[in-house]
RNA sequence: GGGCGUGUAGCUCAGUUGGUUAGAGCGCGUCCCUGAUAAGGACGAGGUCACUGGUUCGACUCCAGUCACGCCCA
């Protein structure tokens, strides 16, 4: 017997209890036992920072990665899922240096490269339990014993063995970039840095003048807003396809863009105009240096005009003082003349040589110094201020200086066409992001800066000393073979102590001092997760690539691309095969969730409101699966609960009550009849389960999980507002047994079924259904069972368009009862139903009981004479005729609008009819035309979709009252229901009432008594308050009956 | 400035290979139904399918451009 089941039900509570069943019957381990040896489904987890708690994204994201592998396990394959944890990089530093109150590479110098460390180990993991709680509370099933951690020893020697892989295959190289560095911190910041301390400052803007080798008194005018790289200046940089103008000023000649002239000669007539030419032929000239200390490099091929495509003329001359050491473009634009980056600042931001006139003194400072010599020298032309947004640093406040800074790169421009053939093999959801968004990014890849110069992180593994010796290390044997020290954690305060003899007698080699991007390290999670190479090697190789991974729109540039670019640097082949990217969640307005505004509501209070299948069904039946964003709203989520789980809930829990009444049991014989046996009905929810199979499978066969949700909708809707409706009574007052086990079969093996199609999606409503329903001969949870992959022989197309038809002529009907105001408790002589096509009319006329009863009509007509009631409407079938007819079919349609009825119905009996079209005779068929019923006037008709339906309105007396019999039995019914009585308790009654009510009650008795289980039903002079029965007084008073 | 995406009812979103009356849910209004339902049904109001141009007999759909928003990059 199954237990009983509220329909008043706590989702939150059940999800809970559901909770302690997986735990204690260690469900989610038994779920990935059963299928060891079976094909395995690869899926690798992206690890978050667990500085925070989790958000919406994160609850999205691992619901995606929840379904998938449910899924395919339930598909028979054998699903390892590791959390990971990312443990390294700035988040934790700066978290550290709040938790410090310190700030910069100094204060943790000071404090101890160990301390500092140490300590950061010490937070990393300080929210695992919050984000186990709660990803557990989402129904996730994934391995958190077995996680694996970016810092741990294991994962961190298999970092290395990347490293060296890479180094060896000649793809590492060191260089600079250029940075953002604050010199009172002496550290380079990051963009996320950068971006926190923008400042509105006041800067110098001056414009220099170039002298022209070979041309006397010409100059090239450049201007900048940072006179301290001058110094560094190596060349200037003309747009090729910008105008340049040559005037004549007070002797001397100037080039300048000729949209700038307006900014340096405001009155227009103090020059003279002598030529006008493109940036192009600029090009290659060649000028003296500013200041000496350079000039050396002019060999080089320094002190040119070069071209380059980010000149413009908003502001300045549109001529730009290129200084490689010192700006990104100028660094591009040096590397490809094959100047060097010259960059005479030491750490601290003061300068070096050869800059011998400022050695020692702070760049910025010596701005006006600079600018004071270059007005002696005649080279200044022109000083002003401007006023612009300028970083600085967000710790010190300090104006930030963009500088050269020594970095390690991977060679990521090489590996270009490499990589977009492994990103062909991929398949990604949305579509669009594998050559759009990522395709393209890849296209215009750099090369990778991976070195940090931090403290907390895997540590570069090169060693070297000042003679040249370079030792890059793969492993930690080869770092205790050459050192002949035992290393035990390859952390920087490590590893910077141990030294490796030279093999040249030099100066023993040391390590570089930086450590590794963080994205390097959980780039290299597929290997580093089962510490390949060193371990698992057999694993690995079964495990790579992954078959599926999940993450957010946002790693198109982080996980994704530092995954794609390793796996194809080490094997040539991608990391993943298909990849679902989900979009962002903002709040209810469209703005960014903010904490700060408390614009969204708390995720532990959804999940405590509506459950977490409410959350993860609301999620997923949103675009936010497909990449684009979605605004959060409860509203949302509660829709998912009222409209999804509620009724398949009611659905099940109204089925266990009648099987409980009438101690009905799943036995041998359930399941379903076959394919044409038994009732329509049972057949035809049988095909939509079929259908919502296929679909499903379908979807998720092609990883689009809001198509796969999307048909629960149409079958929710299908099982509980037309089979459940209209099978009530087969398990309420059936008076066929046989039919009323056929019933309780049918719906039992829907509800089961149904519970398993779902499962992936809404793991505890499913769970707690199944659990209940399920036989001592099958699995203790639905999670363990296998994906009902469907049987094509059950769906029966022809059999569902019956029950369309069907259901559109009640809707036909119902909208009859409106537009004439009666209503469907009144009973009705009958209902005409007429369609032209005799084997669709007999197909309606298979579920006649069903229509009549649902339309509480006595009587349903058929008939095929459709003039009777309509008249003909025709209009051409655009996608027949258009092709057909071309250019004609404008002037075809008007002629066909204008066919009268009778005709229309000639061609609907097959006769041939053609028509005039620019006179010429167009033959014309049924086929060709979309033929509309206009029903006639002044009757009771409805069509659509070539069905027509006519009510008889008129009401006998004896109608009159059945319908008063109804209506009692509905106040009465009521009245059950308010004093929440069994559904078979039985009742006496009382009532008062009119003569019209006394005779409708007495001439239906039997009907009545019937229909409330009513034992007694007495007329008295008043019972209960009186309420109105169609016109009438009446008032009744119900109590349960002793007598069973 | 560049790349990618999005723009359909008050709100959230569907919309098949181009076919002439663009749909659903929520919300609103009217009516109905209810012994599974926290519900459900019918009808109604509400649309220049962002805009402009092009291709076509025919464009929400294809093409070009513009605008707005989002994300990423600069």
């Amino acid at each position: 017997m199954f237990d009983p089941v509220s329909s008043k039900v706590s989702f939150p509570d059940l999800e809970r209890d559901i909770l302690k069943f997986w735990e204690a019957g260690d469900v989610f381990r038994k779920s990935i036992e059963i299928r060891r040896g079976a094909p395995e489904f690869v899926f690798y987890d992206g690890p978050p920072f667990a500085t925070g708690l989790p958000h919406y994204g994160h609850l999205l994201a691992g619901t995606i990665k929840d379904i998938v592998p449910r899924y395919q396990t339930m598909r028979g394959h054998y699903v390892e899922r590791r959390f990971g944890w990312d443990c390294h990089g700035l988040p934790v530093e700066y978290e550290m240096e709040q938790e410090l109150k310190i700030s910069g590479k100094r204060d943790i110098e000071k404090l101890g490269v160990d301390v500092f460390n140490e300590k950061c180990r010490g937070i990393v993991l300080r929210y695992t339990r919050e984000w186990r709680q709660i990803v557990t509370r989402m129904g996730r099933w994934v391995d958190f014993d077995h996680d694996y951690k970016t810092m741990d020893p294991a994962y961190m020697e298999s970092i290395w063995w990347v490293f060296k892989s890479l180094w060896e295959k000649d793809l590492i190289y060191e260089g600079h970039k250029i940075l953002p560095y604050c010199p009172r911190c002496a550290t380079p910041l990051s963009n996320f840095e950068t971006n926190q301390g923008y400042q509105d400052v006041q800067d110098p803007a001056v414009t220099v003048r170039f002298a022209v080798e070979g041309a006397a008194n010409t100059f090239i005018l450049a201007w900048t807003t940072t006179p301290w790289t001058l110094p560094s200046n190596l060349a200037l940089a003309v747009g090729p396809t910008i105008r340049y103008v040559k005037v004549r000023d007070a002797g001397q000649v100037y080039i300048l863009a000729r949209d700038r002239l307006p900014a340096y000669y405001p009155k227009n007539e103090s020059y003279e105009l002598l030529e006008e030419l493109d940036g192009s032929a600029l090009a290659g000239l060649r000028y003296e240096p500013l200041f000496p200390y350079f000039a050396d490099l002019q060999a080089k091929g320094a002190f040119r005009v070069l071209e380059a495509d980010f000149v413009s003329t908003e502001d300045g001359t549109g001529v730009v003082h290129i200084a490689p050491g010192f700006g990104e473009d100028d660094h591009r634009l040096g590397q490809a003349a094959g100047l060097p980056a010259v960059c005479p600042v030491d750490d601290e931001g003061r300068f070096a040589a050869p800059v011998a006139d400022y050695l020692g003194r702070e760049v910025k400072e010596t701005d006006s110094d600079i600018l004071r010599r270059l007005k002696e020298e005649g080279k200044l032309v022109h000083r002003s201020t401007i006023q612009h947004s300028y970083p600085h640093c967000w710790r010190c406040d300090s104006p930030l200086i963009y500088r050269a800074v020594a970095t390690w790169f991977v060679r990521v421009e090489q590996l270009r066409d490499r990589l977009l053939a492994a990103n062909a093999k991929t398949h990604w959801v949305p579509e669009h992001l594998r050559d759009g968004r990522f395709g393209k990014w890849l296209e215009g890849a750099r090369d990778w800066a991976i070195s940090r110069n931090r403290y907390w992180g895997a540590p570069l593994p090169v060693w070297r000393n000042a003679q040249g010796e370079r030792i890059c290390i793969g492993s930690v044997a080869e770092l205790e073979k050459l050192s002949g020290q035992k290393v035990a954690d390859l952390h920087k305060h490590f590893v910077d102590n141990v030294e490796i003899p030279s093999a040249k007698g030099g100066a023993p080699l040391r390590r570089i001092p930086e450590v590794l991007d963080c994205w390097f390290e959980s780039g290299s999670m597929p290997y580093a997760q089962s510490h390949y190479p060193f371990e698992n090697k057999a694993h690995f190789e079964q495990h790579f690539p992954a078959d599926f991974i999940a993450e957010g729109l946002d790693q198109t540039r982080g996980w994704f691309y530092t995954l794609m670019v390793l796996s194809t640097a080490l094997f040539d082949k991608p990391t993943f095969r298909h990849v679902i990217v989900n979009g962002m969640i903002l709040a209810d307005d469209g703005r960014k969730m903010s904490k700060r505004l408390k614009n969204y509501p708390d995720p532990v209070y959804i999940l405590d409101t509506y459950g977490a299948d409410a959350l993860r069904l609301y999620l997923i039946h949103s675009p936010v699966v497909r990449a684009e964003n979605l605004n959060f709203s409860e509203e949302g989520v509660k829709h998912a609960l009222r409209h999804l789980l509620l009724p398949w809930w009611n659905a099940y829990s109204f089925f266990v009550t009648y099987a409980r009444v009438d101690g009905w049991r799943p036995g041998k014989g359930s399941g379903f009849g076959g394919p044409g046996s038994g009732n329509l009905l049972d057949n035809w929810i049988h095909s939509s389960l079929e259908r919502l199979t296929q679909e499903v499978v379908a979807a998720m066969d092609a990883y689009d999980l809001q198509q796969a949700v999307r048909p629960f909708v149409r079958f929710i809707e299908d099982l509980t507002n037309w089979y459940i409706r209209r099978s009530r009574r087969r398990f309420w007052k059936s008076s066929d047994d046989a039919d009323k086990a056929r019933a309780y079969a049918t719906l039992y093996e829907v509800l089961v079924r149904l519970c398993r199609i779902a499962a992936p999606f809404v793991p505890f409503i499913s769970e707690a259904i199944y659990r209940n329903l399920r036989t001592p001969d099958m699995p203790e949870s639905v999670h363990l069972c296998d994906f009902p992959l469907g049987d094509g022989r059950a769906r029966n197309a022809a059999l569902e368009d019956q029950m369309d038809d069907v259901i559109r002529v009640v809707g036909l009907g119902r909208q009859l009862r409106a537009d004439h105001n009666i209503k469907v408790r009144q009973p009705l002589r009958g209902l005409h139903v007429v369609c032209r096509d005799a084997a669709r009319r007999a197909r309606i006329e298979a579920l006649k009981d069903l229509v009549a009863d649902e339309l509480n009509v006595r009587e349903i007509w058929f008939s095929g004479r459709e003039s009777d009631l309509a008249t003909f409407l025709a209009k051409p079938d655009f996608r027949r005729m258009g092709p057909r007819l071309g250019p004609k079919v404008k002037k075809a349609a008007q002629q066909i609008q204008k066919l009268d009825s009778a005709r229309i119905e000639d061609l609907l009996d097959g006769k041939p009819v053609s028509i005039e079209v620019d006179g010429e005779s167009v033959a014309i068929e049924a086929a060709d035309l979309v033929v509309e019923r206009k029903p006639r006037e002044g009757l009771a008709v409805s069509s659509e979709d070539g069905l027509i339906v006519a009510l008889e309105i008129d009401l006998t007396q004896e109608l009159v009252r059945e319908g008063l019999a109804r209506e009692f039995v509905n106040r009465v019914q009521n009245l059950r229901k308010a004093a929440d009585l069994e559904v078979t308790q039985r009742i006496r009654l009382s009532y008062s009432g009119d003569e019209a009510v006394r005779e409708a009650v007495e001439a239906h008795g039997d009907y009545i008594r019937g229909e409330t289980l009513c034992v007694e039903c007495l007329f008295v002079g008043s019972a209960g308050d009186v309420q109105d029965l169609n016109g009438h007084p009446c008032g009744v008073r119900i109590e349960p009956a002793k007598e069973k």
